[in-house]
DNA sequence: TCTGGGGTCCTAGGACCC
DNA sequence: TCTGGGGTCCTAGGACCC
């Protein structure tokens, strides 16, 4: 039997911040979004307390500090670099990974055949992530994605080896009835709804429903997830990076914006570091766009939209960005409303390597460009000291990050010290 | 007073074609 | 009353994920 397993990061943010602050191994952690909004991530005690995911910042802070919880802005550097270490380490025990996600890692175990030994391989890796790292992960293993999804879920149970095999068709089937249905992989809110409204209430359910309802009632996306329940593999493991199809930056604001000289400068640094990411991935894009909307919790003055601008060569030039989203603020702004959150969007996207050139441009002119920007990027990478005229001299938008720890392992200045 | 950011995939419906 | 039929391509928006 083919087996894949799924190594899921235990709190992995919360967890990050404790790996050089050993002292608050025990001591309750979130950590909070962009601007301290809301909470992101929680350590198992600050679970405990009922810190609940996604929840305001305000709405707990001062109960929480009054506990003695600790609290962190993002420091995505620091996690960042942690999870590349892990997924490094993970690369390099498995022939196939798929990096699902930041914390996240699908395990092509299709070379162990017994599953004894697939569940000593995984807690082999467990313990080789946890010395080396410092980070506790648990793994979960089964015929199919989705199922090593479910399995990685009880394996928070198993809080000794942090690992579960989910292999025989009896013990799959008894997993799920215990599985709410809306906490299958796939399965979100809207569906969930009406699946419950169909009778449809543990993943069991799910699993063993009539495929002609499912596909007919719902959708292909959802047959795949029932398939997969049942152990037959839909979904493989990508293996290899897939090009990016859309580069998005974009923030919610501390204050509210209502005017477009002030909106403005913002939106050309989110367009910017648009444009790095462009160029990093070795793409060009054809459409840019630019949003913004006010907020989803002011009924009153509300306001949100998306506009579009081609290209008509492919581009990854920052300044030709900076004109588009120039272009769109223009045509399309609308003054009065208070704006929480803004940003610009790049999609359609060819390779780099291709060069379309119109009838009236020089190659020696784009090959310029290219270089331009590509210095630009070099002078860059570790702290703009080159800026586009259009911007606002800050990092992306004035942010509060009161809380936020060093970057122990990417920055020099940063680095922890041993008293 | 304060409510994240960055992605993917699928589908319905419109525009357009013969 | 009743307004062809059958395609393709594109896009906006919804649902989902972490």
């Amino acid at each position: 039997m083919k087996l894949i397993g799924l190594v899921d990061c235990d709190n992995f943010y919360a967890s990050c911040e404790r790996v050089f602050r050993p002292d608050l191994r025990k001591v309750p952690i979130v950590v909070l979004s962009n601007n301290d909004g809301c909470v992101i991530a929680r350590s198992k005690e600050a679970k405990n307390m009922g810190i609940k995911m996604g929840v305001p910042w305000f709405q707990v802070k001062q109960s929480y500090l009054a506990k003695g919880g600790k609290v962190f802005s993002s420091n995505f550097a620091l996690y960042g670099d942690l999870s590349k270490r892990i997924m490094h380490i993970l690369g390099n025990m498995v022939k196939n990974i798929e990096i699902y996600s930041i914390d996240e890692a699908f395990l092509d175990l299709q070379h162990i055949q017994k599953t004894h030994q697939a569940h000593e391989f995984a807690i082999h890796c467990r313990k080789t992530i946890h010395q080396w790292v410092g980070i506790p992960v648990r793994i979960g293993i089964a015929p199919t994605k989705t199922l090593a999804k479910i399995a990685s879920h009880v394996a928070k149970r198993e809080t000794k080896t942090g690992v579960v095999c989910l292999n025989k068709r009896d013990i799959i089937l008894n997993t799920l009835k215990n599985i709410p249905v809306n906490e299958v992989w796939g399965i979100g809110r809207q569906l969930s709804s009406h699946l419950n409204k169909a009778k449809i209430i543990s993943a069991y359910d799910l699993a063993t429903v009539n495929m002609r309802f499912i596909r007919t009632r719902f959708s292909i996306v959802l047959e795949r997830t029932v398939r997969e329940l049942r152990g037959e593999q839909c979904l493989e493991i990508q293996g290899f990076s897939n090009p990016k199809k859309q580069i998005i930056v974009s923030r919610s604001f501390r204050n509210r914006i209502d005017n477009l000289e002030v909106l403005k400068p913002l939106i050309s640094n989110f367009a910017v570091k648009a444009g790095e990411k462009l160029r990093h991935e070795g793409q060009k894009c054809s459409q840019v766009s630019v949003f913004f909307s006010t907020s989803p919790f002011n009924k009153k003055l509300k306001h949100r939209g998306i506009y579009n601008m081609n290209f008509s060569n492919p581009t990854n030039d920052t300044r030709d960005i900076l004109t588009g989203v120039k272009t769109i603020l223009k045509k399309n702004f609308k003054p009065g409303y208070p704006y929480a959150k803004a940003g610009v969007l790049l999609s359609r996207f060819s390779s780099e390597s291709i060069a379309q050139i119109s009838l009236f441009e020089e190659t020696n002119t784009l090959k310029q460009n290219h270089a331009l920007m590509k210095c630009i990027d070099s002078i860059n990478q570790y702290q703009t000291q080159v800026y586009f005229t259009a911007q606002h001299h800050s990092n992306l938008s004035p942010m509060k990050l009161s809380m936020k720890s060093p970057r122990y392992t990417t920055n020099w200045y940063e680095l922890p010290s041993v008293n």
